[in-house]
DNA sequence: AGCACGCCGACT
DNA sequence: GTCGGCGTGCTC
């Protein structure tokens, strides 16, 4: 017998099948979908098996298959599908499309012992009388005897209850034995069960959702209309058939109340899957699925991958997040993946959402999604109030930071113990330090961006490639003193709000204050907890977080994100400021929300004011429409990167000149221009757009082109299907 | 990806 | 005359 083998480096020049032998040993074991370790060249490396034959015709001596990496991991064949498809819509290699959808623990050569955790037991290994006699024999053999009455007792004990010298005995006398149980290191909690009364909202979407056909929903529900009680109720009817079920949310870190809802309800039949797990954590999660102990599978993007058997329905919650876009390759999205198996399967598809995508809006509309609504809040909580605040007319009060109406509200949500949150969608101290004398600029010698002021540290930092320096008292170009700063982050905010309120106690939450694991919750506990009053943040605090204290949330500059020059950033700040103007009010407290900005007349802000998502949905469209944007087109970006400007700028009208002569002529090409990251860790970057709605030519080309320009090493060439920012 | 083979410039 | 630059090609 033969194998096809994928090499485990992704290369475009060696994404082709090997052919190994499979000694007569491994013949029993070796299945299509493992992983294996073969010979190539003078190494020993991991290798992927892709079909398994009885003949060959190549006529060169082949190798044989030295192991199988691990026999219990191997894709089935739904999976083997789903990672071609995978690689048709990304264009990435075959080896990295199976690749993403196994656990990365199994990326590495590593002893699987490493990732096995055991209890010992022990037990008897005679018949009652055999032991009796025993005991009767040697009567002084006290602790033995005591260790037999317990096992007569019961059928095993764990081994680190008893003491050593009198098992040893025992086992010398072939007595007892011992036995290994495999353990998983995540625990569950038990079961409840409690009697839930379903809204009307709830029970409608319930009633609308037929879990035998195969179809697409979007369940459009506002903050707090209780869509998880109805993803809990869809599950549990699957269950019961036996089925299984996936739940796909966007960070699990921000989501964890949502997993604990689940374990509370389903307690041991859920598995949960992400990237914050480590590598035997994962290898524990991915056991239980294999070996089917568990029904249920919540988790972030790759969790779509995993190998439930007998898939019964997919949701896939805050159905609007980017993080359902995987930014690195393979740049898949996690809905077409979605698509995929629920049709494999016959089975529903659920998107959830307050803020959906108009990708998926539009669809809805269109009757190609079964659209349902949830307009209404759960129990006595009503949507908060919210207000524009006109920055230009507060800085000739002189309020630069806060606004008269956000000052006043900050201390009487102090006075009266109640929380505040406050969103600012910039880290660091400032935003840029300029030299007032002579204008200098500090920027990142590698990235055509400018540097960021940490006041903490007192280094000027890059975002993009974390290069630092020091900040010095004075000009390094002209040696004055004239170093001033502009902009506000939310280091320096943090520094303003205690010099505001001195009693108030504020903790901050961004990506500098959140790097180590645990920070993230650990700052979220605290604050439900009441340790604090307010708290501040990046749009990480956006998310699914529940505190009934909360009563007010401030948006301190909202043109920050509207101002990204970007077709979505509309899209995308309406989500936000929705997003995080739903965590006010969440209990029987009223909530109120401010936001500042210089532009009270911006539309997307008055659509939020108003809660208001149909208008603002209207109105993006309109704009999309007049500019060719999605989803009246679908995108394509292409880009080149080079270390050499010129390199990199002549790869990309080569790239212009092929496609103009291989694409539909309704295909619309832009470009080429410098990518919005132009320069970054010293490589520049080129992009080219492609505006399409229907090309026949487009996959083809656009894999020939992979195939003809990624053979250039000095210049690296990148494809993204439906980028969701250019 | 890694490594070998192979053909042209500055050095003991 | 050699050491070494990285361009091309191969790995079952």
């Amino acid at each position: 017998m033969y194998a096809e083998v994928l090499i485990e480096y992704s290369s475009k020049s060696i994404d082709k099948t090997f052919t190994y032998i499979i000694p007569s040993h491994l013949k029993e074991d070796i299945k299509v979908g493992m992983k294996v370790l073969v010979p190539f060249g003078p190494k020993t490396i991991n290798g992927f098996v892709t079909n398994i034959k009885d003949n060959i015709n190549e006529d060169y001596e082949l190798k044989e298959i030295v192991d199988i990496v691990d026999k219990y991991f191997c894709l089935n064949k739904e999976l083997m599908e789903l990672g071609a498809y995978l690689q048709s819509k990304t264009l990435c290699t075959k080896i990295t499309a199976y690749q993403t959808m196994l656990p990365s623990s199994l990326k590495v050569k590593e002893q699987k012992s490493n990732y096995s955790k055991y209890l010992t037991y022990i037990k008897l290994n005679k018949s009652r009388e055999t032991i009796e006699d025993y005991i009767s024999k040697y009567p002084r053999r006290t602790k033995q005897i005591e260790i037999l009455n317990t096992l007569l007792e019961n059928t095993r004990v764990l081994k680190s209850a008893l003491s050593s010298p009198a098992l040893n005995a025992l086992l010398e006398e072939d007595l007892i034995t011992i036995e290994l149980e495999q353990i998983y290191r995540l625990n569950n909690k038990g079961i409840e069960e409690e009697k839930v009364t379903f809204t009307k909202d709830q029970q409608n979407a319930l009633d609308n959702i037929n879990l035998n056909e195969e179809n697409t929903y979007l369940i459009h529900g506002v903050t707090g209309s209780g869509k998880t009680e109805v993803y809990i109720e869809l599950i549990k009817r699957v269950v019961k058939e036996d089925k299984t079920a996936i739940l796909l949310v966007p960070e699990i870190s921000l989501t964890t109340q949502i997993v604990n809802k689940f374990y509370n309800h389903f307690g041991n039949d859920v598995a949960i899957f992400h990237s914050g797990l480590s590598a035997g954590e994962k290898y524990d999660e991915y056991l239980k699925i294999l070996r089917e102990e568990v029904h249920i599978v919540v988790g972030t993007r790759s969790a779509i991958f995993t190998p439930l058997k007998n898939l019964g329905i997919i949701i896939i919650d805050e159905e609007h997040s980017e993080t359902f876009k995987q930014d690195s390759n393979p740049r898949y999205h996690v809905l077409d993946m979605a698509e995929f198996r629920k049709h494999y399967n016959h089975i529903p598809l659920i998107l959830g959402s307050a803020t959906p995508s108009l990708e998926t809006m539009a669809r809805a509309l269109k009757g190609v999604y079964k659209y349902i609504e949830m307009p209404n809040r759960v129990g006595k909580s009503i949507l908060p109030t919210i207000q524009i605040v006109d920055m230009a007319e507060e800085m000739k009060r002189y309020n630069t930071i806060f606004s008269e109406p956000l000052k006043s509200k900050l201390k009487d949500r102090l006075q009266k113990q109640e929380q505040s949150i406050l969103l600012l969608n910039r880290r660091g101290y400032s935003t840029i330090i300029t030299c007032k004398s002579c204008g200098f600029t500090y920027k990142c010698p590698h990235c055509d961006i400018a540097l960021t002021y940490h006041k903490s540290s007192g280094n000027l930092r890059c975002h993009y490639c974390g290069y630092a320096i020091f900040k010095g008292e004075v000009c390094p170009e002209c040696h004055e003193k004239a170093l001033t700063d502009y902009g506000l982050g939310t280091e320096k905010l943090e520094l303003e709000i205690k010099k505001l309120l001195p009693s108030a106690r504020v903790i901050r939450m961004d990506a500098d204050t959140t790097r180590n694991k645990g920070a993230h919750e650990d700052i979220i506990n605290k604050f439900k907890n009441h340790e604090y009053d307010i708290l501040l943040g990046t749009q990480m605090i956006s998310k699914g977080l529940n505190f009934p204290l909360v009563t007010l949330v401030g948006v301190i500059n909202a043109d920050a994100t509207l101002n990204i020059p970007d077709f979505r950033s509309g899209e995308r700040t309406f989500a936000l400021l929705s997003q995080v103007a739903g965590r006010a009010g969440r209990s029987i407290l009223p909530g109120e929300v401010i936001i500042q900005t210089f532009n009270p007349d911006n539309f997307t802000l008055k659509c939020v004011k108003n809660n208001d998502y149909m208008k603002f949905y209207n109105y993006e469209m309109t704009n999309r429409h007049k500019l060719d944007y999605p989803p009246y087109y679908y995108l394509t970006s292409i880009k080149t990167s080079s270390k050499d400007y010129d390199a990199a700028s002549k790869e990309i009208s080569k790239v212009k000149k092929y496609l103009e002569k291989n694409l539909d002529k309704s295909t619309i090409i832009l470009g080429p221009t410098t990518a919005s990251m132009f320069k970054i860790n010293n490589v520049y970057r080129f992009q080219i757009i492609l505006k399409y709605k229907r090309d026949p030519n487009l996959f083809k080309t656009l894999k020939e082109l992979d195939e003809l320009f990624m053979l250039n090493n000095k210049v690296n060439i990148e494809i993204d299907n439906n980028p969701l920012s250019l």
